[in-house]
DNA sequence: TCTATTTCTTAACTTAAGTGAACGTTTTGA
DNA sequence: TCAAAACGTTCACTTAAGTTAAGAAATAGA
């Protein structure tokens, strides 16, 4: 499990032997049942997330209701904003699934920094990486309608529509669950004919 | 003009007099006429931009229009993700008011962090609060009706209402102008009861 | 295993956004 | 300065999403 986190590093940085045993004396591995919330609205936590294995998701509660806002998957994280801000989370954190993840915080990091100075930079080329890639993200789902965006789901993340619930998906996509379904039965219906 | 940008490195990193020459030596201040694009769908530029005073924007043309995604204004930033993935670029950057802004490019950040390695700390803090707040936004826009986002929009970045062509501010609001002109008479109308 | 709960779909109705067109206003550039 | 283009609003009509409700299917827990 931990060579899936050093292969992800080492796509931006070289790690020695030495390196991946400071990595390894963290101890930030956690096994994690399905539906165990990690982060609820108002707590000020420090921690941040990886996915290893498994799946997590955000959400709010809004007039009662869950919106499910994003989903992390295999080499995919998550540093909530309270973490930066020190405020109360605005939102959830749950796992989807039985998940293996890591959890750090930002001392870890700092650790990190001091005792592989690269580091720091891997952090800076996720992030701004991830921030590009959001961006062009957020811009697709502003230009496209709900079901442009259900089809362009299906090509890029298609194992997202098998694992997870179709009421968590319809918030993902900024529908009810309800237009999800007649949404899904208007393509089927056009690619029947 | 300088000043505006080291008050805002100043926020993350301390700086030395020295510090301030080097940067200023790297020459990257523009001054750009309104309606300058900065970059165009398929160009593979190598540039980010900051803007000291002014607005840009970035939007895409599908079906042959114009959809506004995001606008940078005063002390805000954009590296498109061509300049991270090298391919070529999915949107356009212009400015949408005469401007004066920063241009800089990998190698450059490459100097800067030989020459301060604080300013690498400083580029990785800005990406991560950047990413987060981002994700926050997102949510929002998911969760939110476009009445809802309008009224958002005018209590957070009230001047954008004023210094914006309302047919960009609509399809940042992921609707139509049609859309917005009337989504605002029904606003109006509801205050006045 | 069997029941209770949650989840998904369908349907009828309401509300709001998309579309195409018209028209007055503003901006722009020759 | 003046004509052409771009912009913002309104309207009538179409399409799709929100809402409320009901019922079938799947899931989870006792």
């Amino acid at each position: 499990m931990q060579n899936l986190l050093f292969d992800f590093i080492e796509k931006y940085i070289p790690l020695t032997e030495e390196e991946k045993e400071t990595i390894s004396s963290l101890d930030v591995f956690r096994t994690v049942k399905k539906g165990t919330v990690l982060l609820k609205e108002g707590e000020r936590s420090q921690v941040g997330y990886f996915v290893l294995k498994g799946c997590i998701r955000t959400y709010y509660i809004k007039d009662g209701e869950e919106k499910t806002t994003a989903f992390y998957t295999e080499m995919e994280g998550i540093t909530p904003n309270c973490v930066l801000t020190k405020e109360a989370s605005e939102f959830y954190i749950a796992t989807t699934e039985d998940s293996i993840i890591t959890v750090s915080n930002p001392d870890m990091e700092g650790d990190m920094f001091g005792k592989i100075p690269k580091f720091e930079t891997m952090c800076r080329l996720v992030s701004e990486e991830l921030l590009a890639k959001q961006q062009i993200n957020f811009d697709h789902f502003k230009t496209s309608s709900p079901e442009e965006r259900y089809i362009i789901l299906q090509e890029k993340r298609p194992d997202l529509l098998q694992r997870v619930p179709q009421h968590q998906l319809a918030s993902y996509l900024g529908v009810k669950p309800q237009s999800l379904s007649r949404l899904r039965a208007r393509i089927l219906k056009k690619s029947k004919g």
